[in-house]
RNA sequence: GGUUUCGUGGCCGAGUGGCUAGGCAGAGCUCUGCAAAAGCUCGUACAGCAGUUCGAAUCUGCUCGAAACCUCCA
């Protein structure tokens, strides 16, 4: 079998993974600010890697998953005042900075559990590591990468990047920014700044008196810095050096640069293997924000309740619209391209379903040809995953295989077609990476058994009148259950099957 | 201005220097009492202009166009 191989942002190279203790993998994954409700511009991250995790996995890596929880607030660095989204939201909310907090992380919750994405194995909030971040901070003051301003604390990016240039790490590596370009240019003098230089970043931030988020640290009464969780959480968990970071593209810069400056000061290591990234979204090919006006909710979204929707979208549409493009390509949100994503995942739910009421019998393919083929597309499920997870791929192939399932449910096909070995392996495959690794779910509405019972007695009388060709009442029972969202498929074999819709 | 991406058939989207991606929509056919569902068949696309090459949508250059980041953002 081929060998996992990932794109790496650092390198900017697919290269073959190799994790750093075999048989283990630590990643970590940016996790959300909650400062508000969740939108459609987490979706992807988390479905992306949600499905690295699963295929992790699924190669048989044990892997921890760190993804954090920012409840701490990040505050706008270019601002004339130092901002705390989260004291603001929660002034602006009356509610106690905690329970703002808790409120949006229950949100976020439920919306992952939504998309079915499995829970990270560690899920560390920035409040519960004060101290860690602190200490953090502590060393790199003393290895003098970092200067104390009025209660602040920055760090030197110009200091730096021209100690860690001579060993091959620049500030900006990552992203590919040449520092002393920009130095150049950055003229923009007009605040007072406590920072030396323009490109330094907060570790620390002094707070003001009507700060609601406080913590006391060495350099007095502040809160942590935009970057610095995420180093001294996934310093703890994973250790200095691990094996995968994930997040946005839009993370990239500034806030994965500054992670590696930090972490390389502190633990005299660069922190990261691999650097993995996925691409944004845009909705109707515009980017999603709020100058915009465009930000859907991940609860609007579920709902239909926004003006740029024309109708409600499962969880699993979203997932499954977001598996058919590669991770690293833009996504452009669209109704039409949602609603063509639903009726896919439709097709290939049932082509999926169909597969239990197929058996083969044959020790060898009566069609050798198909047999070869639907082997070599289920192979290459694997094959397509390892090479930087392209499930648009293997969707495709599983969509190759769904007339084939289907033709032979409907007798198209010989029975016999497939060995019965390829069978079971179609089976397994299919079983594996549907629900396993793509952790798709069906998205058609279940019934209970008295709607069953109700409806199958419906076919029954149906059967009956189409008996006596009383199509007026045939007609009318099909027609009836049509309008109620009950569809009734006549089958080969002369009997009747039903969708919800 | 700097850094990055990208421009693929009606729509969404994979993609490798030479071999059909796939989905949705549309057309025809098979099946059917009629439909639906399912199956079969079909469009022969790769922004434009040059160049490299036996051969390029895939490499190079230029032009046009779009987007992201450089400032909070997934």
């Amino acid at each position: 079998m081929t060998q996992l191989k990932v794109y790496n942002s650092l390198s900017r190279k697919k290269e073959v993974f190799e994790s750093i203790t075999p048989g283990h993998v630590g990643m970590y994954v940016c996790g959300p600010t909650v400062s508000g409700e969740s939108h459609l511009g987490h979706a992807r991250p988390f479905i992306t890697f949600d499905i690295v995790f699963r295929y992790l996995q699924y190669l048989g890596y044990k892997v921890r998953y760190v993804r954090n929880i920012t409840d701490a607030g990040h505050f706008e660095e270019e601002g004339r005042e130092a901002e705390d989204k989260i004291s603001k939201k929660a002034l602006l909310e009356k509610l106690e900075p905690m329970e703002l907090v808790q409120k949006y992380t229950n949100m976020y919750h439920w919306a992952m559990r939504a998309f079915n994405n499995i829970d990270p194995t560690i899920e560390p909030t920035a409040t519960g590591h004060i101290v860690e971040q602190i200490g953090m901070i502590e060393k790199i003051i003393a290895d003098g990468y970092a200067y104390v301003a009025n209660g602040s604390v920055y760090f030197d990016v110009e200091k730096y990047n021209d100690v860690f240039s001579k060993k091959g790490l620049p500030y900006g590596m990552l992203s590919g920014r040449i520092l002393d370009d920009q130095l150049d240019s950055t003229r923009e003098l007009e605040n007072r700044d406590e920072k030396r230089n323009h490109r330094d970043f907060a570790l620390w931030k002094n707070a003001a008196p009507e700060h609601i988020m406080r913590w006391k640290s060495p350099w007095g009464e502040g809160f942590p810095g935009w970057h610095i969780e995420c180093s001294a959480m996934a310093t703890k968990y994973l250790g200095a050096q691990f094996d995968i970071h994930g997040g946005g593209m839009d993370l990239q810069f500034p806030h994965h640069e500054c992670e590696i400056a930090q972490s390389t000061v502190c633990n005299h290591v660069t922190p990261v293997r691999y650097w993995i990234h996925n691409n944004m979204i845009t909705i109707n090919g515009k980017k999603m924000g709020k100058s915009y006006n465009n930000v859907i909710k991940l609860t609007e979204l579920f709902s239909g309740n926004h003006p740029a929707l024309e109708q409600a979208y499962h969880p699993m549409t979203i997932r499954f619209f977001i598996l058919q493009t590669h991770y690293r390509s833009t996504l452009d949100f669209g109704n039409d391209a949602l609603k063509a994503a639903e009726k896919g995942l439709k097709r290939l739910w049932e082509a999926y379903e169909n597969l239990d009421k197929i058996q083969s019998s044959a020790a060898n393919a009566a069609d050798t040809e198909l047999d070869t083929k639907c082997v070599g597309l289920l192979n290459e499920f694997d094959e397509f995953m390892n090479d930087d997870f392209n499930t648009a791929k293997v969707l495709a192939n599983m969509f190759e295989l769904v007339p084939v399932i289907n033709g032979i449910k409907d007798k198209h096909i010989n029975q016999n077609a497939l060995s019965a070995g390829t069978l079971k392996l179609l089976k397994e495959k299919m079983k594996t990476f549907i629900e396993g690794v793509f952790g798709l779910q069906n998205i058609m509405e279940q019934g209970n058994s008295k709607i069953d019972g109700v409806i199958h007695l419906l076919m029954e009388i149906r059967k009956e009148a189409k008996l006596r060709k009383d199509y007026v009442t045939s007609d009318k029972i099909r027609n009836e259950l049509t309008a109620l969202g009950v569809q009734l498929k006549d089958e080969k074999d002369g009997s009747m099957s039903y969708t919800l819709a």
